[in-house]
DNA sequence: AATGCGTGCAACCGCAGTATT
DNA sequence: CAATACTGCGGTTGCACGCAT
């Protein structure tokens, strides 16, 4: 058997939130606290669904938002994190302290969509308009990087969640510094420079079978030992966190990115041509 | 002043992943 | 293990507003 019933749907406001609405959600959550979304509209006296609750808190009433008009800076921010994670809303806000996800994406479809455009770049793709698409490979219409393996064959770009949050001029800085690396990291660096646009990217990917664990664990405490990992890699950053061992798949290795180049988790390639991950606690 | 149109944004809807029973 | 609820996310809608005609 299941839960108990969601909140019914029957007898719940709809629409616009009234100012006394707000001010009971408002003072509930100072005294009690976010989370328990469900039980929420009731101990707090509304006539909404937790769904409802959830989403006015989080994009309108959080203290902490910030509004009024998007910077310069976080307008190529976005676009960069876009081109990076596609229509990942949620990602992008993390990225982008006080902003929400609903923000970013209603600003995306409004204002940078038309931006890119007048520029002459697909705001999906991230290309240049009319540069047909003739490689074989495919990418996914939202997401530039899939939620797989990267291709060997086509290595992803040194980025790291740290350098996303770095205006260009740093972004730059860091490309100039690896230069002198690897020779792997130089070939990288040549397909770079290949890049029109967003030197730093690298578009052209290609799809292979997903990873697959060769120790697949099905443990509870080690998927939320997982999550715990993602969100570390994925929580707004403010000031770069000091290096860590990741014990499971960060972000960066999830994008792709190898070890070394992109975070400090470790990561090998395996025959195949994906990546194993692998915690310094194997060892 | 009335109307039409475009824009911006809050809110809703449906889905997927996760948690709970 | 299956069934069900909960949470969060992305896509979409609808309304309010400003501007041009």
């Amino acid at each position: 058997m299941g839960r108990s019933p969601c909140c019914e749907k029957a007898h719940t406001n709809k629409g616009a939130w009234t100012k006394e609405e707000d001010q009971r959600l408002i003072n509930y959550i100072r005294a009690h606290g976010e989370g328990c979304w469900r039980s929420l509209p009731k101990a707090a006296g509304l006539l909404r669904c937790g769904k409802s609750c959830r989403l006015r808190w989080i994009n309108y009433l959080r203290p902490d938002l910030k509004r009024g008009n998007f910077t310069e800076e976080e307008d190529e921010l976005i676009i960069k994190l876009h081109s990076l994670l596609g229509n990942k809303w949620s990602l992008i806000a993390g990225r982008l302290t006080g902003r929400t996800d609903n923000e970013i994406k209603n600003y995306w479809n409004t204002h940078i969509k038309r931006k890119l455009l007048s520029r002459g770049i697909d705001p999906q793709t991230h290309r240049p308009i009319g540069a047909g698409v003739t490689t074989t490979t495919t990418t996914t219409p939202t997401t530039p990087y899939s939620d797989g393996v990267i291709n060997s064959s086509s290595p992803a770009p040194a980025l790291t969640p740290e350098i996303v949050v770095m205006n260009s001029n740093q972004i730059k800085a860091e490309e100039a510094q690896s230069s002198s690396g690897t020779t792997e990291e130089h070939q990288q660096e040549q397909q770079h420079q290949q890049q029109p646009q967003y030197p730093e990217l690298n578009l052209d990917l290609s799809i292979s079978l997903p990873f697959q664990p060769e120790q697949p664990s099905t443990n509870t405490a080690e998927s939320k030992q997982q999550l715990l990992s993602y969100q570390v890699f994925t929580a707004a950053a403010a000031p770069p966190p000091p290096p860590i061992f990741s014990q499971a798949i960060c972000l960066c290795c999830r994008l792709g990115f190898q070890s070394g180049q992109a975070c400090n988790c470790q990561t090998t390639m395996i025959p195949n041509g994906a990546h194993r991950y692998f915690s310094p606690l194997d060892s």
